[in-house]
DNA sequence: AGAAAGTAAATCGTGCACGATATTATCGCA
DNA sequence: TGCGATAATATCGTGCACGATTTACTTTCT
């Protein structure tokens, strides 16, 4: 009677639907020299520049072993800088460099196209978002264990 | 103006909740010594089983690249059989074994426990999950261009 | 029948993602 | 002052995920 399809499942949608939507902006990303979770790093820099390895990793939740080589690598690409604090040298400053600045834009227009395409409307989208993440929420506060 | 983080973006959303899900999953799985993709596929097999390596990977969207290892990997704990078929030695057909199939009244357990704690009800999640896959069949529609 | 086209799975290389551990620097405190 | 604890980042190993290519087999079309 529970022969559930993965289809049925809220994991597997969240699961296809991320993938899904990593391959729809791979057509707009790859021609920007771009992966989908670089972009997501340019995206929180974007919004606030100089930080910490540390800070960028609880914005967009990743560990540092995740972004150290992805900075790298966009370190290698010219979109940013990676410098030890001058005060503490234990922790990594990143800074956006002109051209880490400049592919606001492009990605921006790309984006911006993009969900043009889709039918979803400006509403509907913070609806569903807001939805979305008060999920997340939920799943982050689960692990506690009562006494 | 449109300096949004990430945070605004449903992408982002998708993104970081998808993981969130993987994580929230983990304690249940590694015990079963089982990973969330793989977990993914056993659903698939336990909702159809005998099925080809193809099939499977229009199921739940991967690539035959991902699944040969990680089918290979499952195969090595003993939870499914991998045969070349005798009328088309093309195709790789997958069958679950005995114990591949008892994992499911354990994961099923698991996973009933885990979604008790989460406070999503029953009509909720699937209203939810619905809009996810509607955002999905969206978003794999999109890709063709106009003439 | 036999070559060309097509199909199914596997292989290879790159880039996440993370647990466990290592490395380096700072802090607390006797 | 100097030593243990803490903190920030990096390194290493495993397992996805996929684009590009390869291999093996089947179908199609002369």
């Amino acid at each position: 009677m529970d022969n559930l399809s993965p289809q049925d499942m809220i994991c597997f949608a969240l699961y296809s639907t991320a993938q899904a939507m990593q391959h729809a902006y791979k057509p707009l990303l790859t021609p920007l020299g771009l992966t989908y979770p670089q972009y997501i790093v340019l995206m929180s820099l974007w919004a606030e520049d100089d930080v910490t390895v540390g800070q960028l990793g609880r914005q967009i939740m990743l560990e540092t072993n995740t972004l150290t080589p992805l900075l790298k690598r966009l370190e290698a690409k010219g979109f940013l800088t990676r410098r030890r604090s001058a005060d503490d040298e234990r922790v990594v400053r990143i800074r956006l460099t002109e051209a880490g600045r400049e592919m606001q834009t492009a990605a921006n227009t790309a984006a911006q196209c993009f969900f043009a395409q889709t039918e979803l409307g400006q509403d509907q989208a913070k609806l569903l978002r807001d939805q979305i993440l008060s999920l997340r929420k939920n799943l982050r506060e689960t692990p506690e264990k009562p006494a």
